[in-house]
DNA sequence: CGTTGTGTTGATATTAATCAACAAGTGTGG
DNA sequence: CCACACTTGTTGATTAATATCAACACAACG
């Protein structure tokens, strides 16, 4: 999966997991609230978290999805600017962002990876907004579908629900469908249940998503 | 101005500009070419930059504007992922990456901060992806002039052109033209020039913008 | 089994894009 | 200093992409 994280070296995991509290979050479970203290930040060690930023009157954009290995909630600031929740059943770790800092200390290694991901996360976050601002559903679509990670047997995972992906990429349920329908007419893609989708011509799909330019 | 960068503390300014290579850039020169090996970072000593990402046909999207004291070209990887404009006549410094890193390696300090303002850049990525892909034209619009830095007399300075705030705000330039039209019809704002803008009912224009949700 | 949530498809509405014309600056060279 | 070209900004008419409204299929679940 993309944005929003990345992987420590082996040699710090040892460290971290003296201070991790393991937690096992159903799908849908809320662990993160925008607008709340920001004590901790969190690991995924399986499933998959996503984050969510709201408007008043119930508008929400998903902006990233985080997969296993991935990490949540690095901000600065005194408050969460997101939410988070889990996509289906999820296990994360929660740290102590004290604590974190404590051993962040001593730490150079494990320093110099945190930043690397913020890096990436921005790049990605950037990627994301040429999608938003400029693309069109299709090329939206293809981006999201082709940036998927491919199992052994070339399907990808979408065990998020149409209206999640919808607030990923600024659209509506009904689009997504009518996009992606679309597309399997088209014989791009082949659509496994909701939940799986086997990239049938990925070239002419990565062509759709338009980046490389 | 938001998002792009941040300040350095005092105490570590002078080891930086041991480093420094002032550039003098005219209005509309690029000093970063997406895809170009990423050898130099550089601050924004006076003016505005930007930070643009391009389409195969032309589209483009300006991810953020950079004033005075920010920031660009923090990534990790080996070439930007973004060009960079002056907006108006600008002065930037440029550092090598390289000699960067030697300096960080004990400036903790320096250090912190820089991961800090990659942390803000996040933060504000984020916003901007919410704006993107969920607000409307009007709210993009009262957003981003609510967001930038009054002066005194209660005026925004909006050196950019038409374009560029709607590449920013992922609108047209046409869309951008009539919505403020209207915002002065309505009373929201007066534009004196299309470089000043004075934001006549501040309140009423932050609650069209739709955060503090 | 009914109930509820999710996904799909169709008909229609709406926002913002496109196409077009022109006004207002800005700069250049005669 | 003025005429001209060229860029930028504004406004209007029309189109098009996507949202909205609506109906229904299907699966999960109590």
């Amino acid at each position: 999966m993309h944005t929003v994280c990345g992987a420590l070296p082996i040699e710090d995991l040892g460290r971290l997991s003296a201070i991790a509290v393991p937690l096992t979050l159903p799908a849908g479970r809320r662990f993160i609230t925008e607008g709340d203290a920001a004590a901790h930040f969190f690991t995924v060690s399986s499933g998959t978290a996503m984050l969510v930023k709201g408007l008043a009157d119930g508008r929400r954009q998903v902006t990233g999805f985080a997969g296993v290995g991935h990490f949540l909630g690095l901000a600065v600031a005194n408050t969460y600017s997101f939410s988070a929740e889990a996509v289906d059943d999820t296990r994360v770790c929660r740290y102590s962002r004290v604590q974190l800092n404590t051993l962040l200390a001593d730490a150079p290694a494990m320093r110099q990876r945190i930043m690397d991901i913020a890096s990436n996360e921005l790049v990605a976050a950037q990627a994301q907004m040429l999608l938003l601002g400029r693309k069109t559903a299709r090329e939206r679509l293809a981006t999201f579908l082709t940036g998927l990670a491919p199992r052994a047997d070339g399907a990808v995972a979408t065990p998020m629900t149409r209206r999640d992906i919808a607030d990923y990429l600024g659209l509506t349920i009904e689009t997504v469908c009518r996009t992606l329908t679309r597309m399997q007419r088209e014989g791009l893609i082949r659509m496994q249940g909701s939940a799986r989708t086997v990239i049938v011509d990925r070239p002419a799909l990565r062509a759709l998503a338009g980046d490389e330019a």
